[in-house]
DNA sequence: AGCAAGATTAGC
DNA sequence: CTAATCTTGCTA
């Protein structure tokens, strides 16, 4: 366990932000998972937010169920799902008090630590995509349904701070979804080799505003 | 009790 | 583009 990934959690606080800013302010992060002695570590690089209120899209939207009882708060734990009867999906709940149940769900990362271990959980994906996708995301770091609810603050889970990322920050819609798909919701760091699907569009838009920033 | 849909993925 | 695979939550 190396000092430089196994360092402290960011504060619980962190949690009890907006959706959307949290959404943002994951990118850069550390996210940890301790399995036995091997430390699995990625760094957070594509998320999407969902929230209850307007977005028919979330799991919350039409009230609490057994299933998402966990987006209902309290914030900083981990809200994990089975999705398509196959793969697992992992989310971060950034439910404030008295506001409507969210999450943001992490999409993708780039391998920091604990390679062979996910190299073994998926076998035959290139090391920049082990971490690739929301399922593969569960699958390379032995994240499944026993893991839901688990805090963020606790092991063997932690989130940890970094630097931002220098690169922009893409803004985008939500893969996967038919309701509420117009919702720019998906972050991602521009030029990840990580990122599950780029979007040209958006990518095109950010490199014109820069040029008419600093041209040159 | 039955059924349609799903925050996905890998492979053809 | 489609199958795989199964749980959830809605409808009857």
């Amino acid at each position: 366990v190396t000092a430089a990934v196994w360092g402290p959690p960011v504060p619980a606080a962190f949690y009890d932000q907006p959706v959307l800013e949290i959404a943002r302010r994951l990118l850069g992060k550390t996210f940890c998972h301790l399995v036995g002695a091997t430390l699995l570590a990625g760094r957070i690089v594509e998320t999407e937010a969902y929230a209850s209120d307007i977005d028919e899209a979330s799991h919350a939207y039409r009230g609490r169920t057994p299933r998402n009882a966990v987006m209902f708060g309290p914030p900083g734990h981990l809200y994990v799902y089975r999705s398509y009867g196959i793969h697992h999906c992992l989310n971060v709940v950034t439910t404030q008090v008295n506001g409507p149940a969210s999450a943001v769900l992490i999409r993708a990362m780039e391998p920091l630590a604990g390679l062979e271990y996910m190299r073994r959980q998926r076998t035959g994906a290139r090391d920049s995509a082990l971490l690739c996708g929301p399922g593969n995301v569960c699958r390379a770091l032995g994240i499944d349904l026993r893991r839901n609810g688990y805090s963020l603050s606790e092991d063997p889970l932690r989130i940890e701070d970094a630097p931002k990322p220098t690169a922009p920050i893409v803004v985008t819609t939500r893969i996967g979804i038919s309701r509420s798909a117009e919702l720019p919701w998906r972050f991602y760091v521009h030029g990840s080799a990580c990122v599950s699907r780029r979007d040209r569009q958006a990518e095109a838009a950010i490199e014109r505003q820069q040029d008419s920033v600093a041209p040159a």
